[in-house]
RNA sequence: GCACCCGUAGCUCAGUUGGUUAGAGCGCAUGCUUGACAUGCAUGAGGUCGCAAGUUCGAGUCUUGCCGGGUGCACCA
């Protein structure tokens, strides 16, 4: 066997198989062709899309490694598995680090190179991103099925994207409404809640008051005090607010006063939920556009005797202006302003104080800079009930949960979905970014004096179609042969229309206006809409003028914004399927499907591996089987994810899939562990912690990965996972350190050497090696910075992977060892398939199959239950501590073919050695099927070896009593192999039980003889006292004592007595003593059994107090009590031998 | 403030519906290398299961409170 290395090679198997599995097709998931052919059930998962900003980290690893676990097992077990890839392009997040990166390398910002070119420049991005990605997936043995990987921004995802819009237009869910958005003045775009983070500030708390005016405006003499963080917000304060009942203003509500620093006459109101008596002076400013509770106070008075206005400060940038009133301030920054309106405020004598205080503040995670509440313009998603009572989007996501159609794995999770979906809140849908599906939505003024709409439609905005405009656009429409299906117009109160495209064409006919209205020419235009003036009402809407400036020059424009990268992940389970399109199978992805170019031999016989090829075949059969669909047997799926996008990602899935599909996405939804590091905080990139798990399957192998991941892959806590850095130039571990930089906390080598962050242009920092025979300095992996090119690296490892490299090794080892003994060698013939008949088995045999049954029962319990870590330590315990300690020891005689134990000395050697071999192939094969869900590179590699010399084997038999196992042909690959089956009635557990008495009394004699010290050479004599049955099992292997501990079982029975100077131990049903005269320490050998005592007679005084307690006798269950009855007699039973052995030593 | 999770051996974690002596990996100690594997084998040391009360015949497991750590959601004049 000088063929099969000593240590598994990973690299070689991953080069080799990975390459193997894609060329013949083995990860793609094929429809049915055709309603109601009996075929495959089907198993779908769909990836949670990785976000192109940058590469995978371990979370994404552990992500992976799950799903792919659980496809590669449902394939297995006949499923048509289907692993559906992906990336998304996540707007926001994209956008930003590709912006970032322009300005650092070019000193351009978006506005500089324009909308085109950035997003030009962040499609190059994406490309290599998307290859990394996934390149980092297929190393890792990712079996998806490549060719029909999507991209949330593709032709199929657009048209879907496009599609469910135009519905929900139609339908009425979606509207244009106010909100207020986190600004990030730097970047001039909104953030999302999600990407901002809070940090205490050290800032003020200011005390200020307003004189109170009269209806005339002039001062009465009173004055209202209030106290605010943020003074130059006054600008925009439309409102002073009082508690209702608070008496020291009941008599001022209904009063104005002045805002002194621009004159602004304002009223003060009462709201309960907005003022606290207990806070402050009791009195607050209102500033609706610039804060949260203040707008919502605002939403409250609408309509009200006291309705209060709403008046915008903020230029995009962050500079105040003309809408405060005080044209002092105009084009000045906020916190500029702040101090010259406390001055001002001062000098007015409306001062009242100051004090420090720490004060909470959202910072934008982008640009590190505190964003700004800031009302803006937005769409939303209706998500409440409908108006005559039936459920809206929310809540039939909320149903698909609560009666059991979507099941969360762990079950708590459904809570976190529930609770977020029962507060029904519109959902926002638009971005101000350039990286999206932009919003199909044309605005367009058909007012008669020139004024530009950013339109507004809340439901009661909508009205009725004009008719004589909409035939004049009908018209348009129709002579491009368009029809009235794809387009929908809303016209709102005599202040313009809405039309939503529901087809590319209606798109291009939108675009084709537009470009032509912003060229000037009118060649082609609506009746009615007139050419772009520009309007000076516009000046105070600073985020529309900015639209007007940057991206639309005209009165009909298509909305800037894009849409939230939810809207379109939401859609993923049935976008990808090819959705809407129900008349042909969604594309296959060209590059992938040139990867499995069949072979020229592949061809003959047909195209199997070619059914979903867009063809002459009319439907969309990808959709139909992979969409979860009624009869529910046929079709199975899961979504596997993480807690953190319940609400963002899984919430919506549903509610999407509900709308579209009528139908839910998928049937569970298991929620796995989040990666921590070692100080117990979330890997990101922004804090230097993020592994690139590429690194680590360089150095353990993808196997090693997959196994340590999925065995602390359980449910119920997240997993620390201790990273150091290796040096590059002596593999020595550097531990890592926390440093505290000015905005965040990131992760670098303990033994850092150079500043951080490097200042511009300074040479990267390095780290130098802790060993002190080393000490050389390296680079270090960090995502945030790339390493010089040429410069030693050291990358980031984690020795916790160990565990995974080990089991494979152990593996490795244990399948070389079968292969060496089931080829010819001079211990005897080679491997023959045939027959095993259950009056071949030995003892062990039998149990190492009972063994088998049992795990594989487990194993499937587990990992139907989504717990990984079970599955993993089951197999791991199965295969380390029973097939490779016990199993494969006990066996060596017999495929030395050295007669086993005298009745069987006149066997013919040569079949003990058969049955050994054929028994030993039949438990290896079932293990390498087990395994390979977890560790697929290895299993192959085996598979394949196996397959060479053992095409035909004997495995397990469930048809024909009597026979155990029966021969079968290999499958052709491992990963197409059958999932084992082997069948419950080879559990027994009496054997098991029997099994466990002879591993603990080979445990006693080897730790006899190492507590003496006896050479592992020396044989010892072993005598066991023990009742004749037990005696008898005793005798029945005892070449295994021998085999296993160097013992001559020279006597058992009852009447067996100690022999002087003998080492003894007690198993409770039996005794044994190993005769050492000489060798034996009298002394020694009393304490350690008196020890022993003392341990037994504390068990028997616990099980005797259980017992005389009559309660306990009469109110625990009978086989309970019948239980410590038992154990009770066992221990007095093994105390009485100690104290025999004492006697017998004192 | 509300909700959820976690606290078990030096470290990282298991521990099913409460039930006989609480387990694993790493690390540690001792002893083993010509026959699968030193990424290995054997043996061993190491835990009043965060604290307190309660329910129960019986609590690592259930309940309540407290302490400590984490996460999510609200809120912050």
């Amino acid at each position: 066997m000088s063929d099969i290395p000593k240590q598994y090679d990973p690299q070689a198997a991953q080069t080799q198989w990975f390459p193997y599995w894609e060329q013949h097709g083995h990860f793609n998931a094929e429809p049915q062709t055709a309603e109601g052919q009996p075929g495959k059930p089907s198993h779908t998962i769909m990836i949670p899309l990785p976000n192109v900003t940058g590469a995978l980290h371990m979370g994404h690893a552990l992500n992976g490694t799950c799903q792919d676990l659980i496809t590669r097992w449902r394939r297995m077990q006949g499923y048509e598995a289907l692993w559906m890839p992906g990336t998304d392009h996540a707007g926001i997040a994209t956008q930003a680090v590709v912006e970032r990166r322009m300005f650092e390398e070019e000193g351009l910002t978006r506005h500089d190179v324009g909308r085109e070119a950035l997003v030009n420049r962040i499609w190059r991005w994406k490309h290599i991103y998307e290859k990394r990605i996934v390149g980092q997936q297929k190393t890792l043995g990712a079996s998806c099925d490549w060719r029909r990987i999507r991209f949330t921004l593709d032709d199929v995802c657009a048209k879907a994207v496009r599609h469910t819009f135009f519905k929900m237009f139609k339908d009425g869910l979606i509207f244009r409404g106010k909100r207020l958005v986190n600004w990030d003045v730097h970047l001039m775009t909104a953030v999302a809640d999600d990407e901002v983070y809070e940090e205490e500030i050290d800032g003020h708390f200011w005390t200020f008051n307003y004189p109170v005016v009269d209806s005339e405006g002039e001062p009465t003499g009173q004055r209202i005090r209030f106290a605010t963080t943020r003074p130059e917000t006054m600008l925009g304060d439309t409102a002073v607010c009082v508690h209702p009942t608070d008496e020291r203003y009941t008599d001022l509500i209904g009063k104005s006063v002045r805002v002194p620093v621009n004159g602004r006459i304002i009223p003060i109101i009462a709201d309960p939920l907005l003022a606290d008596k207990e806070k402050g002076t009791g009195a607050v400013k209102v500033t609706p556009a610039h804060d949260p509770n203040d707008y919502a106070c605002y939403q409250r008075q609408l309509g009200k005797e006291s309705e209060i206005g709403i008046i915008n400060i903020l230029n995009v940038d962050g500079t105040i202006n003309e809408s405060g009133d005080n044209e002092k301030f105009v084009g000045i920054d906020r916190l500029k302003a702040r101090d010259l309106i406390i001055a001002e405020m001062q000098t007015l004598g409306h001062f009242e104080g100051v004090e420090d205080r720490k004060i909470p503040l959202k910072h934008s995670d982008r640009s590190k800079t505190p964003v700004e509440p800031y009302l803006s313009d937005q769409w939303f998603v209706k998500m409440g009930d409908h108006e005559d009572g039936r459920p809206g989007l929310a809540q039939s996501a909320i149903d698909a949960v609560e009666d059991g159609r979507v099941r969360f794995y762990p079950s708590r999770y459904t809570k976190t979905y529930t609770d977020w979906l029962s507060e029904k809140r519109d959902w926002c849908i638009s971005r101000q970014l350039w990286w999206g599906h932009r919003i199909p939505i044309w605005h367009g003024s058909l007012s008669r004096d020139g004024r530009v709409f950013i339109t507004d439609i809340s439901d009661e905005d909508r009205v009725v179609v004009e008719a004589e405009t909409h035939s004049q656009l009908s018209e348009y429409f129709s002579a491009k042969g368009i029809s009235h299906e794809e387009y929908s117009i809303v016209f709102l109160k005599e202040r313009g229309m809405l039309i939503c495209a529901g087809s590319t064409r209606v798109e291009e006919a939108l675009a084709t206006i537009e470009r032509n209205l912003e060229q000037g020419g009118m060649k082609e235009s609506i009746p009615g809409v007139t050419n772009p003036t520009r309007n000076e009402g516009l000046m105070d809407e600073p985020e529309q003028l900015w639209k007007i400036r940057h991206l639309c020059k005209g009165l009909f424009y298509q909305d800037p914004d894009v849409l939230d990268t939810w809207f379109s992940s939401a859609l993923w389970p049935h976008a990808t399927l090819g959705w809407p399109d129900l008349d042909h199978n969604p594309p296959l992805n060209a590059d992938e499907l040139a990867r499995q170019a069949p072979k020229p031999t592949d061809c003959v016989g047909g195209t199997a591996t070619q059914g979903s090829v867009p063809s002459t075949h009319m439907g969309n059969d990808v959709l139909r089987t992979f969409y979860p669909h009624e009869p529910i047997e046929t079709n199975h799926s899961v979504l596997i994810t993480s807690r953190d996008i319940i609400t963002l990602w899984v919430a919506r899935m549903v509610l999407m899939g509900l709308y579209n599909m009528e139908e839910i996405p998928f049937r569970h939804v298991h929620v796995h562990p989040k990666i921590l590091d070692g100080f117990g905080q979330t890997m990101s990139k922004s804090k230097g912690n993020g592994v690139d798990p590429v690194d680590l399957i360089d150095k353990y192998g993808a196997d090693a990965i997959r196994f340590t991941i999925s065995s602390f892959a359980g449910e119920t806590q997240d997993v620390k996972l201790p990273i150091s850095y290796a040096c590059p130039h002596c593999d020595a571990m550097i531990e890592p350190k926390l440093l505290k930089l000015d905005t965040v906390t990131v992760v670098v080598p303990s033994t850092l050497k150079g500043s951080f962050p490097v200042p511009q242009g300074s040479p990267k920092p390095t780290l130098v090696c802790s060993n002190k025979a080393c000490k050389k300095e390296s680079q270090f992996s960090t995502p945030l910075y790339d390493a010089d090119p040429g410069v030693p690296i050291a990358k980031m490892v984690s020795e916790r992977f160990e565990y995974g490299r080990n089991f494979c090794n152990k593996f490795w080892n244990a399948a070389r060892f079968a292969m060496m003994n089931l080829m010819e060698s001079e211990n005897g013939p080679g491997y023959t398939p045939g027959d095993v008949t259950a009056d071949q088995l030995h003892l062990e045999d039998r149990w190492i199959l009972s063994r088998l049954s049992t795990v594989t029962h487990q194993v499937d319990e587990y990992l139907s239950r989504y717990q990984f870590d079970a599955a993993t330590r089951t197999l791991r315990e199965f295969t380390w501590n029973e097939f490779c300690d016990w199993y494969l020891e006990m066996i060596k005689p017999r495929l030395r073919a050295v007669p086993t134990t005298p009745s069987s000395a006149s066997d013919d050697a040569n079949e003990t050695r058969a049955v050994a071999q054929r028994v030993l192939l039949a438990v290896l094969d079932s293990l390498i099927r087990l395994l390979q869900p977890f560790t697929p590179f290895i299993c192959e590699d085996l598979w394949q070896r196996l397959k060479e010399f053992a095409p035909l084997r004997a495995l397990p038999c469930c048809d024909e009593p009597g026979v155990i196992l029966r021969e079968a042909t290999s499958a052709e690959a491992c990963i197409v192999a059958a999932w084992p089956a082997p069948p419950k009635s080879w559990q027994d557990a009496a054997l098991e039980k029997r099994f466990e008495r002879l591993q603990e009394t080979i445990a006693a004699v080897r730790n006899v003889r190492a507590i003496y010290g006896i050479k592992p050479g020396d044989t010892v004599k072993l005598l066991m006292r023990a009742t004749p049955e037990v005696a008898g099992e005793m005798q029945s292997v005892a070449s295994q004592f021998d085999n296993l501990a160097k013992a001559v079982l020279e006597a058992a029975g009852a009447e067996v007595e100690r022999p002087a100077g003998a080492a003894s131990f007690s198993l409770g049903d039996a005794d044994g003593y190993i005769p050492l005269e000489g060798l034996i320490d009298k002394a020694a050998e009393l304490t350690r059994q008196q020890k022993e005592a003392e341990k037994v007679r504390k068990l028997i005084a616990g099980n005797e107090g259980k017992l005389k307690n009559e309660k306990f006798v009469s109110s625990a269950p009978a086989d309970v009590v019948a239980g410590v009855q038992e154990s009770l007699d066992n221990y007095r039973k093994q105390l009485a031998s100690i104290e025999t052995i004492i006697a017998d030593l004192s």
